[in-house]
Parts: structure tokens; sequence; C-alpha cells
DNA sequence: GCTGGCGTTGACGTCGGGGTGAAGGTCTAG
DNA sequence: CTAGACCTTCACCCCGACGTCAACGCCAGC
């Protein structure tokens, strides 16, 4: 199989399937034209690589999975490199939603606090008391 | 208040200043010699903008908080265009947290179902079925 | 034998946001 | 007088994952 038929039965692109190899993560046999040949086990692995992008994984973050894969394993994640990887993105995961859902609280507070001033001003008078936001030094 | 004092008293640098007012967000005033001339308004207005960066924010959706400021209201989050904006951050914090924890789940999964097929095979003979990871068209 | 479609390489462009850096000049504080 | 702060403009950076040429080779069908 050639560039172009891999490309298009994975969903991607020729240019993309050049990059991985000059990254050394999708390597290619050559043809005795120079064309770069493809075989079933190479769709699979590229299968793998798109998976794992689509999951936010980094291209260097795949490497371990495909080279899995490339020994004969059953699966990319078979091995102990592609476990740490697992366990890194699940930390990395976690760190980001605490964040996120921390900003997220703070600015839901933040909404209430400015609803229910305008609302007081609105009705009647001076309503609750208004914290200002102010840069706190980490 | 020249641009250097500000910056200093901000926490940023005067090419952070000079960009933000290229950007028609904190615009200064000028002595007759061509220097940029900040008062203790435009530092409550900078402070403004940096809290809401620490929180995610673009420069642009800092905007209609600075510009509330600088109509005299109490604080930046006092008009509408501000609450519209948190809004609309909140709903954005939603879906990334939405997306970040589904495949977060998903990994957790295949995390635990790698470690399970490899702590089978160290036991006895094949364990569970494994599921194999395979994309799905949205 | 010509056209069109595939393939090859390498160099450079893109995207986005928030700036930074350098050059070259002016102004001011001590 | 001189160091340092200020002015302007233009270019450049960061990051990853490609895209976009340019300029060429290979091959099948008509």
């Amino acid at each position: 199989m050639r560039i172009g038929e891999l490309a298009r039965r994975a969903g991607t692109t020729t240019r993309a399937l050049r990059y991985y190899e000059s990254r050394g993560l999708l390597p290619a046999r050559r043809g005795g034209n120079g064309y770069r040949a493809y075989d079933e086990e190479d769709l699979r692995l590229l299968r793998q690589i798109r998976v794992l992008q689509d999951f936010g994984f980094e291209l260097e973050e795949t490497r371990p999975f495909v080279e899995c894969l490339r020994a004969g394993h059953p699966a990319g994640d078979s091995c102990p490199a592609s476990l740490e990887v697992y366990r890194a993105k699940l930390a990395e995961l976690d760190a980001m939603v605490a964040r996120l859902s921390e900003v997220r609280e703070v600015l839901a507070g933040q909404l209430a606090q400015a609803e229910a001033a305008r609302d007081a001003l609105a009705g009647a008078g001076p309503g609750e008391p208004r914290c200002e936001l102010v840069r706190t030094e980490e």
C-alpha cells in the first residue's frame, strides 16, 4: 500500500504520514522507485496514533504505544511504558480539571454576587456588601 | 505616574502596558514630553485586567470589565456586558471540564483493563476479554 | 508521447495570544 | 555629563502539528 491509500484509509493526509516518519514514529519501507510502502500493520499503528491524538495525547506520547504494537504485543497499552503514559495523562487531566473547576466556582460566585448587587440596586437602597476581586500572590 | 512605575506597581512590564494601549485597552494620557501619564485609577484598571487574565480570560474578554470601571461603576462586573462574559466563560469552562472528564474516565478504564490483562497474564492463563480502543466517527 | 495523478524532497508558512527584543532616538534626574 | 527611563516601529518568539509550495520523478491509460 502506498502513502495515499494509507492516508485515505486512516482518514489522515499524506503530509501527516511523512511528518510522522520524519519524527521516527511511523517509518516506512521503500519500494525500488523510492515510494513508501505500508502494510496492514502500519494501518493499525496509525489508528493507534489517531485514537490517542483524539484523546489529547501529543505525538511524542503516542510513541510507547506504537512501539509496543510494533514489538508484537496484542495492544498498544500492553507495555509498562504505555501504562506510565496513561498514568501521567490521568494526573495531567486531573490537575486541569481541578484548576478549571476551581476557577469555575470562583467565577460562579462572582457572577452571583454581581447579579445580587444589581438586583439590590434595582430594588431598594444598598444591598449586600461586595467583595472585590483581588490578586492573591502565590 | 509614568509607565515604569505603573508596571512595577502592577507587577508587569512596560512592554505589556504599551501593548495594552496598542489594543486600546488601557490608553494613556500624554505629558508635554510625550511620556505616558497614568494615575491610580489606571492601576485599578490594570489590576482588573491581571485578575481576569489569571482566571484564563483573554485580553479581549477583559475589555467590558475595564470599560465598566472606567465608566465609573463600583466594580468591573457592575455592567451587563461583564456579566455576559462571566456567563460565556462559565459555559466554556463547563464544556471543557465535561470533555476532559469524559476523556479521563475512558483513560482510567483503559488503564484498569490493561493492568488487569497484565496481571491475568502474570498470574494464570487468559484473563478478561480486552476491548480494543477504536475510533468512533462523530 | 502526452497528460494526469500519484510520488519524492526541502524550505518555508500557518495558527493564536500575548507579548518580547532591538535599533535608534529623546528626555530627565542627580 | 551621563545613566537610565522614555519614545517609536518593526520584527520576532513560543508551541505543535501539520499545510503549502517548488521542482522534480514515476507510471498508467489513451
